[in-house]
DNA sequence: CCCATAATGATAAACCAATCTCAATAAGTA
DNA sequence: TACTTATTGAGATTGGTTTATCATTATGGG
């Protein structure tokens, strides 16, 4: 069965501090501010189950490794801070996407990424 | 000095008569029916120099490899199809990206992505 | 408290995209 | 045509992310 470890419970403390997609590496430096000796593998490991349960979900973003996301939230996009590098969640989606789909394409699902700086990042 | 050679010429072919962000591999695909022994380092050479010249945009793309289209293109977005995994270009933009920004943050750049199905891959 | 075994850490290995190496080829000027 | 050298192809190599290995640790039911 599925045991509760240290190494587990400061995975998920990082995702409900930091509410945003996490990579691997970020979410293996903030869990070893609480478990120090965690390693790679065992946040991937970690991560892997957790998606298998759908406790998160994946989040693809361009011309960067994967990150992860607690699962079940509402609709939203992400904004990319170009100054930190941390990805955010913004509430809220543009409408009328299917006005841009050609003629004859089926649309069935979409992505938007705003690349900017955040708010901790000005000038 | 820059030499024109039966690669470059193929690949230059294959852009023009896909008019579509294309990947390393597709590229050396399509070239090969012109220039059968091309390879793929030739792609990736040329497609760097062309880069350099900025003839071609790189397109990085969620959970892909980088796609290259030709430059100097009015502004748009892509559609990939799920089917085929073709990525196709769309013209225009959905308005109003600001309202999603968070407050305190700075919207530089956006990219939209499209999944669905394309014109040739219906049911 | 015991103990079966799930989980971990360190590191090696697998993967994949992209680049490098180098001998062979070929563009293009003289 | 001859020659300089840019370009090529094949395969090795790199760099980064993700997975596998395996001896060790530690959870949690009995």
């Amino acid at each position: 069965m599925q045991r509760d470890t240290a190494q587990r419970r400061a995975i998920r403390g990082v995702f409900s501090q930091e509410d945003r997609p996490l990579t691997p590496q970020e979410l293996l430096e903030r869990a070893q501010d609480t478990v120090p000796q965690i390693g790679l593998a065992t946040v991937y490991r970690t991560l892997k189950s957790m998606t298998e349960a759908e406790t998160v979900m994946i989040v693809d973003v361009p011309g960067e490794p994967q990150r992860y996301e607690l699962a079940g939230k509402d609709h939203h996009h992400h904004f990319s801070c170009r100054a930190c590098g941390r990805m955010f969640e913004m509430d809220g989606c543009p409408g009328d996407l299917e006005r841009l789909v050609p003629k004859g394409f089926v649309m069935e699902d979409h992505e938007v990424f705003i690349y900017g700086r955040c708010v901790d990042c000005q000038q």
